[in-house]
DNA sequence: TATCACGCAACTTATATAGTTACATGAAGC
DNA sequence: GCTTCATGTAACTATATAAGTTGCGTGATA
C-alpha cells in the first residue's frame, strides 16, 4: 500500500470478494493484488472483520471472505467501520486560556461546512452495496483486465520468483 | 500552530482584520494571536496576498492589511487561495502496469462522492464573507472576549516579558 | 543609518502512515 | 501427534508531511 490509505484497499479487496464470493482469499493474494504487505492487509481487514461485514479462518484453506451476500454490504458500512473520514477534521484549536469569539465564529461556520459535506458522502456511499459496483464492471477486456481475473496476480506468480 | 492547519490560522488573522481594518498587524502580533510562530503565519498569509486578499508591507508601520473591504472577501476565496483542500486525496493509486477494472470502479465511485462534497463546501464558503462572519459576533464579554479586543495579545504582552 | 518588518531558504522536530519482522494461536491435512 | 498453513498482534523501522525554528536578505520608515 504505497500511501492509498485503508479505504482504497478495502473496496478494492471487497470487491474481488464480491465478484466471486465462493472461495476465501488469503491476507498474502490480497496483499499481491493491491501491492502491499500482508500485515496490513490483515490491519486494515479486522475493523471489517469486527463489523460484521468480513468472516476471518485460519488454517489449511482459510483465509477471508464477505460475512453476507455483497447486496447487504454498502459503501457507507465499510468506510464508517475503517473510521477515516474524508473531511480532515479541521483542527481549530483555541488554546486554553486564551478565548477568541473571531475564532470561534470561524470554528462554527466551518463545522457546519463539513457536516454538510460528510452528510453527502454519508449519502453517497449508503446508496451504494459492494454487487452495485460489481454490476457496473465494463465486460472484459475492456480495461486490460477480465473481470473474474482482476489483479491476475495468484496466477502468475512471476516465474523467477523464488514464491 | 499546533496541529492546527492553515485555514483556520487564515480565517482567525483574517476575522481579526476584518474587524478593524483600520491598523495594519504584524506576523509577530498575529502569531501570537493563534499560539505560532510568525515565520508560519507569513508562510499561510503569503497565498492571501498572491490571491489578491491581502496586502504586506515592510518597513515601519508595515504587517498585513486586507486588500479589499471585508464584504468582498469570501471564505471560499480563502479556501481555495490556501490549496489545502478538506477533503483528503483519496489515494487511489493503481499500480503502474497493474489495471483493475474492481480498483477503477471504486475510484470511481469514491471520486464522484468526493466531488459533490467539494461542491457542498464550496458553496457554504461562497455565501459567507468575512464581514458576514464579524457581523454575527456575539456582544462583548459574552465569550470571555471583547469582540473588538479578541485575543488580547498586543495590550497586554506579559509585564514579566522582556518584549 | 539604524530599526523595523516582510521574504525566503534551510534546518530541526513531531507526528502519522506504511512497511516489516517476529512470534503466538488455531485449524486442516498427513 | 506433528507439520503446515493462515490469521492475530505486538513491536520496530522507514518515510512523508506539517510545524516550528533559525538565519540572512530586502525594502521602507524614522
Amino acid at each position: 500500500m504505497k500511501q492509498t490509505g485503508k479505504f482504497s484497499l478495502a473496496l478494492h479487496t471487497l470487491g474481488h470478494m464480491a465478484l466471486d464470493p465462493t472461495r476465501p482469499r488469503t491476507s498474502e493474494e490480497l496483499a499481491a493484488m493491491h501491492g502491499t504487505h500482508p500485515v496490513v492487509v490483515r490491519r486494515v481487514l479486522g475493523p471489517l472483520r469486527a463489523a460484521g461485514i468480513l468472516l476471518s479462518e485460519k488454517g489449511h484453506g482459510g483465509g477471508w471472505r464477505l460475512a453476507r451476500p455483497a447486496e447487504a454490504v454498502t459503501l457507507e458500512e465499510i468506510y464508517r467501520a475503517l473510521d477515516e473520514p474524508f473531511l480532515t477534521p479541521i483542527a481549530f484549536a483555541p488554546a486554553p486560556g486564551h478565548p477568541c469569539a473571531i475564532e470561534a465564529a470561524m470554528a462554527g461556520t466551518v463545522a457546519a461546512a463539513l457536516t454538510e459535506a460528510e452528510a453527502v458522502i454519508a449519502r453517497h456511499f449508503a446508496a451504494r452495496s459492494l454487487a452495485d459496483i460489481a454490476r457496473a464492471l465494463p465486460p472484459a477486456g475492456s480495461t486490460g483486465a477480465a473481470p473474474g481475473q482482476n489483479c491476475q496476480v495468484s496466477a502468475s506468480p512471476a516465474p523467477d520468483s523464488p514464491l
